[in-house]
DNA sequence: CGTACATTTGACAGGAGTCAAGATCCGTGG
DNA sequence: CCACGGATCTTGACTCCTGTCAAATGTACG
């Protein structure tokens, strides 16, 4: 678990936060936004390859990512280990663990990354004046069971070309929400993440990126992707154009 | 989407229910589940193979199983089907879907089965007066997400005999927490409906569950599983006794 | 009692995993 | 600034698990 700072001035609200279209706010009544000033009070930086917590730790809070990347992952006893998510600005981390106010997984920082607080206690304490932060909190909550579903239909359903395809498809478009480009992205993860992630072995998704350039759907060096012929791309798992 | 039918007399409120143990009110204190009488003010009848509620319906209400199972499914445009989850009495479904308040899945029974209806604007109507219900509800909201998140794992990275023990096992485990036999049970999907939630087609599974009993794990005819050597399952997927 | 559906079983093929060897990149220290 | 060493990534050869296709058998329901 690392250490929490104390937001100074109020340079950076919930209301003023660049990241309002995507975040926690997004759809919610400008005056509602407003009476969130309180609701994130503390933020937590984390280098790259740190945790920010760790399976079993006390969860009093769930986290959204202001800058850089995480990714959330399970684990079994017998040593698997299982990617949940790769998670950008915007994105809530942490709900799961709510069941039993213990996090149920580990999440680690893939660059160096600020996290926002948000305290469960403030969460219900800000909800009794704010009424729809409540419904706000649970579509949140229902876009991770979404999110988990619709990768379980990937991994149990799709090859392995269209996993990675759909992977790049869901990157790019999540990417181009922030504002960054939709087209030329670099990956933060490693390929054996990638792997687990989507249900693969590292040398599969290696091989499919080297299909895929030599395809001139993508160019790819190292982490550094150029998407080079997305309707191919989407045909690929049956998105027509 | 089915019809609704009122609740005649108190009979059967949140506080006197014999699944209390296992669904929404479980662990909250007698006085705040006494509040819960107007929770429930309706159920629903679904005959066997009829739906509870189709992709891009209308949403104003989540819903428990009272009796009977259901099976809840996603689909994506190209006719991909995937399902997501098989439910037991106690268990809550629709929670995906209040993203956008319309129903992100399809709700199909197993057998005739009766469910109650958890209307949202009654679940916050209640909430204002029973602080401890927000936090219960996002508790079971986790519940979902974990349960997704090791499917994930369990498709992701479990060999197809894994997954079926994995299956079982978990069947077994939550059949028991009913009060019902842990060792001996029919199951209420075929074996397509199984290879599909597992990620194998309905002839893998058959093999499996041929090749369990010859290896005297289980006796299997049709749909009626004993389980002869639960040990011996737990061992395959890596859990000691 | 017959027909449609569900399940089992077999033969075969192919996609992804495993094992292994190189190539490339990157951080660290001289 | 450059050289070294470990980590990451690519590629090849081969294996095997699971999917596909097909046929037979069993079961349930009208």
């Amino acid at each position: 678990m690392q250490k929490r700072v104390p937001i100074t001035g109020d340079s950076t609200l919930c209301s003023t936060c660049m990241l309002g279209h995507v975040c926690l706010p997004v759809g919610m009544p400008a005056e509602d936004i407003d009476k969130l000033s309180t609701l994130v009070r503390e933020r937590v930086r984390v280098e790259k390859g740190r945790t920010l917590y760790t399976l079993g730790d006390e969860l009093d809070a769930v986290y959204g990512v202001r800058s850089g990347s995480i990714k959330t992952q399970i684990e079994r006893a017998e040593g698997q280990l299982q990617i949940t998510g790769f998670h950008l600005p915007g994105e809530l981390v942490g709900m799961d663990g709510m069941l039993e106010g213990h996090h149920m997984s580990t999440a680690v920082a893939l660059e160096d990354t600020e996290m926002c607080v948000i305290r469960l206690a403030d969460l219900d304490r800000i909800a009794s004046h704010v009424p729809a932060l409540q419904p706000q909190f649970r579509r949140f909550m229902s876009k991770e069971i979404i999110r988990s579903q619709h990768m379980l239909l990937t991994v149990g359903s799709l090859r392995s070309e269209q996993r990675l395809a759909a992977f790049l498809l869901n990157l790019s478009q999540r990417l181009a929400m922030l504002g960054y480009s939709a087209n030329e992205f670099v990956l933060r993860m490693s390929r054996e993440d990638l792997g687990n992630y989507l249900g693969l072995t590292l040398e599969t998704v290696s091989r499919l990126f080297s299909r895929f350039a030599r395809e001139d759907m993508i160019r790819i060096n190292q982490r550094e992707v150029e998407i080079l012929d997305m309707p191919r791309l989407k045909k690929l798992i049956g998105q027509d154009s």
